[in-house]
DNA sequence: CAGAATCCTTTCTGATACTG
DNA sequence: CAGTATCAGAAAGGATTCTG
């Protein structure tokens, strides 16, 4: 996931297998998400908001990201240095699924948290 | 990812951190798309299916979607064994998920294919 | 058939330092 | 600020062999 395979396999992929060439891996979807929430950001933006992300995957990840069409990077030259970072047409068109995937998530967490709840598991905060 | 970390995190965790718990890793997803696409399925025919998964990746991710309540794994009592994977409600429910990537996945085949054929790259069929 | 075990490679992390 | 470089160690994933 470094950047330098091939897309190809023609025809017969399975979609789900093409979708994550783009975008799997441990931070792309992370990535993609906030930015859909925040619009436009900066690198560091980026780094805060995605909590445990080294420098070196954050770069390579963008990378990735970018020669695959998903986001833009704008660079201003100025000192200090400014990168903008947003997600383009084909980025957004993933919306839907993120979407998806986060509601999905915010009911398993809840599933998760009543069965700690009842099993008296984890009752922090 | 090999099904022993703690889901918890209580409230302040992101929905989509959380879901990539569950399903993130390299076959998980691909997993959770063939059982979607089959109904119940046997442990080969599920390696059959995914193209370029080892024993030991489908045990394992096997293991952990059913450790997380997705999947539900019924073993019959037979010579030759029988084991047979469907998925949970719980796993029913990221469907819509996994159709808008889907979705997705095809519409990006698209462009790429298209890109290629422009720029002669790629042909094949 | 449905895995478990073993060993090996690749990817990711963590810390720290450096550059334009 | 926005990265790049390096390197040790951990974790994830792969290949092969073996078993009830």
């Amino acid at each position: 996931m470094s950047g330098k395979e091939q897309l190809s396999e023609g025809i017969n992929a399975c979609p789900v297998t093409y979708a994550l060439k783009l975008i799997g891996g441990k931070w792309k979807i992370p990535i993609l998400w906030v930015l859909s929430q925040n619009g436009t950001m900066r690198y560091n933006e980026l780094k805060r908001r995605i909590s445990g992300i080294t420098n070196m995957m954050l770069t390579q990840s963008l990378k990735d990201l970018e020669a695959n069409g998903l986001i833009k990077r704008v660079q201003y030259m100025e000192i200090p240095p400014r990168v903008e970072y947003s997600l383009t047409d084909a980025g957004m068109s993933l919306l839907p699924a993120l979407a998806e995937l986060a509601r999905w998530g915010t009911e398993q967490m809840k599933q998760y948290n009543n069965k700690c709840d009842i099993a008296g598991g984890n009752t922090s905060q």
